[in-house]
Parts: structure tokens; C-alpha cells; sequence
DNA sequence: GTCTATACTCTGATAGAC
DNA sequence: GTCTATCAGAGTATAGAC
């Protein structure tokens, strides 16, 4: 049994460090060809890897995909979790979107990973939906509640008004090309995007 | 040279009914799994034909997908042509965005088809984007900055203000099982996206 | 731990009978 | 025009040498 590279403890550097490459060549691959385009040999490849040495480290292309999600879903809504109940409700909205938006910038390919689980069903990450996100932004959509009933922020349904959030945001990551192609060069996409974003949720967010 | 099936001329009753069944099992599993990720047989069973059947009036699965990427940009920009700028602008861009949610609505499967092409990088649509797309674009965003200038809505940036119009619109057809997860049963996604979306353009494009 | 070779399955496409 | 049979290639996964 020793040696066995699935064991969380004796993994050595090297070890660590290919799990690493495969991860990351995945995540590229995946996320630009959806799982099904996507093929060992390119993985394999992009890790600077043999096809039957990138099996050896994951028993199959389901499990490095499957790995990906868990480790994606794990932080993708850190940003939503610190919205925080007792600070002044506009800045934590604002704040909110911006973390979203960088999120976006900095790690396109896990949103777009992310956007082609859920256009084809969702069929892997179904029951996180239903129950940790939805415990979540039920969570989330109540304290808006809170501030909307006290005056605090105009009153919108805070479902849609998270949705809101997630769909501007993450339109600059998945639909990068089109943005990109619609704007032409010599443009910023994601320093306009912080701008606008910002001026759009506070004129929205602001109480009559 | 009789009886070839792409001819437009003399195409039978059942040649017209084949060839529009096949299109419309394709939409479904292109959209569903995406181009890689469909099969021959799948778009086959579900057309209700044998594969070399299917090969009859298609020379290829690749024929299949264009011609479906084909009428799609023929008809998804059309909401945005009908932007009049002799109109009254808030009444305008609200009326457009209620267009583009109708086909969320009514055409999520074709939503999906070019959802699922922009996130692999639109390969095929390159062109038709920064071509006839950016050109639309930016004739409506002329019109969207006169409108501005004059003092009649809110100063935006209009080639993000249009994006804000998709990513928002496209989200309900797109994210579709996430948007249901979330809400949990009893809800109608499309008609409170409806009445959310008018809000909230109507704040954001109110003047000072 | 990593490689070469290969087994086996799936899938796009074709041939040819009817 | 439609079907059965089949080919050729790609792709996942395994065996076994080193």
C-alpha cells in the first residue's frame, strides 16, 4: 500500500506538486471544452504528463472532474457567506459585487467550469444547489429583508436581487469573447465592468 | 442529381418534416450536452430516425450544428433591431428588455445552443460577433448616448448597459435549474424576473 | 512512478440491400 | 428514402515492463 498517491498523508512533493498540474491543465481543458470535449490527451498533455501517468495520480477522467467541482463549489460563495448582517447594508451589497466581479476576473475558468455544470442540468452538483446554496441565500435573502423592511435599501425581491448579482458578474467571465469582440480592442472590460456595476447597484439599491 | 435532399427546390412534404424534426431533436441535445457532448444517435432517437437516416438529409453532425447556429443569429438580434430611436427611450430599452426576456422564456434551448458556444470560445460565431453583432451594437448604443446627451435617461455606458440587458435576460433561460433550485417550489421565475427586471431598469434609467 | 503497448467501447460516417 | 451491417478513428482505461 505504500506509495498509493491517493492517500491523503506520505504524499510526497513530487506527488503533490503533479496533482497540482493535473488539477490545473483540467480546469483549463474543461472548462473550455465542457466535460465531454474535453479528452485525457489533452489534459495529459497540458500537465506535461503521460496519459497513463495522469491515471495513475486519478482513477478516472470523472474523478478529476468531479475533484475540480468539489474544490470549486468549496470557495465560490465565500464571498456571498461574508456578506454580514450587522454592517451598513448598500456597502455590504457593494462590496458583495465587487468581490463577485473579481472573482470573475481572477478565476474565469472556474466560473465558466462552473456555467457549463449548470447548462447541462446540473447533474453532478444538483443536491448542493438545493441544500447548501439554497440554505445560503435563503440565509443571505432574509438579512436583505431585514434591511429593506427598515427603510435601509429599496425594497426588491433579494432572491432576484442575488441573481442579479450572480448574472452581471459572472456575464464578464463566461461570455468574455462576446464582450470582448462586441467591444474591440482598447478596452478594459472588467475596470468598466467595476464601474458600472457600482453605479448601477447603488442607484438601484438606494431608498426613495 | 434528383431527389438530393439539400436542394431547396422540391423538397416533399416529409423531406420538409425530416429535416425540421432532426433540427429540433438537435436543439434539444446540443443545448442539453452541448456539441461534443451530443451524439448521432441521441439527436437520432429522439427525431425518431435511424442514424444513416439522420446522415440522409445532414452530411454530417457539423452541418447539423451549423444550420441550427445559422437561424439562431438570424433571429436572436432582432429584439435589439427593433430599438427605435424615434421612440420614447425608457419606454424603449424597457420594452426591449421585456422582449429579450420573452425569449428566455419562450426559447431557452436556443439560449442555451449560443450560451454553450460563447463559453467554448465561439469558434464558429467569431466572426458573425465582432462582424454584424459589434456593428448593431454599436449603432445601438449611438443611439442610446444621443438619448443620454440629451438628458432623457441615466448616462451609462451603453455597450454595458445593453450587456447588463442579456446577462440578466439570458441568466433566467441559462441558469435555469440553478435559479429554480434556489427559489424552491411555488414559483414562477419568468414572471417575477419579469416584474423584478421592469423595476429595476426603470430605477436605473430614470434621469437625476 | 512512469512509460509503451494494447484492449475495448463509443461514435461518426459509409456501403449496399430493399 | 430508409434500413442493416460495418468500417475507421478516437478515447478511456488497463497490463506489464522498467
Amino acid at each position: 500500500m505504500t506509495g498509493e498517491p491517493n492517500r491523503k498523508r506520505s504524499e510526497t512533493r513530487i506527488q503533490a506538486r503533479n496533482r497540482q498540474a493535473i488539477l490545473d491543465a483540467a480546469l483549463d481543458v474543461f472548462s473550455g471544452q465542457g466535460f465531454r470535449g474535453a479528452t485525457l490527451d489533452q489534459i495529459a498533455e497540458v500537465a506535461g504528463l503521460s496519459k497513463p501517468n495522469l491515471l495513475y495520480y486519478f482513477p478516472s477522467k470523472e474523478a478529476v472532474h468531479a475533484e475540480l467541482l468539489a474544490r470549486l463549489l468549496d470557495n465560490w460563495l465565500d464571498p456571498l457567506r461574508a456578506l454580514d448582517p450587522k454592517g451598513e447594508p448598500k456597502a455590504e451589497l457593494l462590496a458583495y459585487v465587487r468581490r463577485k466581479l473579481d472573482l470573475s476576473r481572477d478565476y474565469p475558468r472556474e466560473s465558466r467550469l462552473f456555467a457549463n455544470e449548470i447548462l447541462q442540468g446540473a447533474p453532478r452538483i444538483m443536491e448542493a444547489l438545493s441544500g447548501d446554496l439554497k440554505r445560503l441565500v435563503d440565509e443571505k435573502a432574509a438579512i436583505i429583508a431585514g434591511w429593506q423592511a427598515e427603510g435601509r435599501i429599496a425594497a426588491l425581491p433579494p432572491h432576484h436581487l442575488i441573481f442579479s448579482i450572480w448574472a452581471l458578474t459572472q456575464h464578464y467571465a463566461d461570455f468574455d469573447v462576446q464582450v470582448r469582440a462586441v467591444l474591440g480592442a482598447g478596452h478594459d472590460p472588467y475596470a468598466e465592468a467595476q464601474a458600472f456595476l457600482e453605479t448601477l447597484f447603488a442607484r438601484l439599491l438606494s431608498p426613495e
